[in-house]
RNA sequence: GGCGCCGUCGCCAAGUGGUAAGGCAGAGGUCUGCAAAACCUCCACCCCCGGUUCAAAUCCGGGCGGCGCCU
């Protein structure tokens, strides 16, 4: 398997199509939002036009009012990569989450799912004695949890205690069970950088561009079909300060300034996360450019060889 | 030429004698079923020189720079 990452905006789009055409791959999206139908523009989706016949799997699989999972994605993308490997084409995996790729890669411990009701009650306990009040529940019953877990952070807390109250056993005695979900593939991945200047400047023109596609009308006809601005994909980047906008917060200039302040933000955190990967090749980009394909290119013939 | 106001981190800005708030930007990081999310950490001896004082970003004098008004 190919794993094409980087930072958002770093063209990693269109250095997956020319590798996929290339080698024979098949292009497996790995970004939390993009799975979601309906959020085109704001999540920058290659359009069906635009994919030269390389079929895309994991993009626009679910209905927005879903709660899609890292968890769901690993074994989507696990079973995705089986029949890919079927067809005996390459699968590409290609996005910048990297949770939803570290899922996929080294798997998640096979303990309980989210439960709604429980994590709502535990939210609640945190909203009415404070999230640090959660932080002392989890040293009571998890104090390794509670060491690594930083006392602020209720949505770690509340995971820690749900997994707790739910099988009895502290979540850090779960990981010793964690397996990869593609243990038995070769894991090849390329990540793609660019100063922080330029990805500054790269992101800056598409949002502007997003906006002169539509965004905005995009969002307005979701909303308009029912879909509920508490939908998971409405509170992420793009989506939830064009909602912002739209209900009166700040005007579209100010709106523009802060997605791509945002953006800046994300692609740090991006990158955070990438540099801790091991087996992974940087490569001085854009995905887009000649230089970076044929870089890329090179890589991808060395690995087929070995 | 005269008078007045001002000069605190890249930007905004609090602080008027007791040893530099805060916000934005920037940087580093955490992450095992919400991750485009959530959370954490770091980031200034206050334009320069001299003086007063136990102690000055804060007071005094002089420079330099900016702004405004007047001639």
């Amino acid at each position: 398997m190919l794993a094409i990452l980087g930072p958002t905006a770093a063209g990693k789009s269109a250095l997956a199509l020319a590798l996929a055409e290339r080698f024979g791959g098949e292009i497996i999206n790995c970004d939390s939002t993009a799975v979601y139908r309906g959020f085109d523009i704001g999540t920058d989706k290659v359009a069906p036009a635009d994919r030269r016949d390389i079929p895309h799997h994991l993009i626009d699989i679910v209905e927005p009012t879903v709660e899609y999972t890292a968890a769901r994605y690993a074994s989507d993308g696990a079973a995705t990569i089986r029949d890919i490997h079927q067809r005996g084409r390459l699968p590409l995996v290609v996005g910048g989450t990297g949770f939803y790729y570290r899922a996929l890669t080294r798997g998640l411990f096979p303990g309980p799912a989210a439960d709604q009701a429980l994590r709502r009650r535990l939210e609640d306990v945190g909203a009415r004695r404070g999230v640090t009040f959660l932080h002392r529940m989890v040293r009571r019953v998890d104090p390794a949890s509670a060491t690594r877990i930083q006392p602020r952070d209720a949505k770690r807390l509340v995971r820690a205690l749900e997994v707790c109250f739910l099988t009895g056993r502290p979540l850090t005695a779960h990981f010793a069970d964690t397996t990869s979900p593609i243990a038995n593939v070769d894991v090849h991945a390329i990540a793609v950088r660019l100063p922080a200047a330029e990805i500054s400047r790269r992101v800056t023109r598409r949002v502007d561009e997003q906006f002169a596609r539509g965004l905005l009308d995009e969002i307005r006809m979701l909303l308009a079909r029912g879909i509920p601005e508490t939908a998971r994909p409405f509170g992420g980047l793009v989506y939830r300060q064009a909602l912002e906008h739209l209900r009166g917060v700040r005007d579209e200039a100010a709106t523009r300034t802060l997605i791509a302040q945002e953006n800046r933000h994300y692609a740090r955190r991006q990158l955070v996360w990438f540099r801790k990967e091991p087996n992974l090749v940087w490569l001085d980009g854009p995905g887009e450019s000649p230089a970076t394909i044929e870089a890329a290119t090179r890589l991808v013939q060395d690995w087929i060889q070995t």
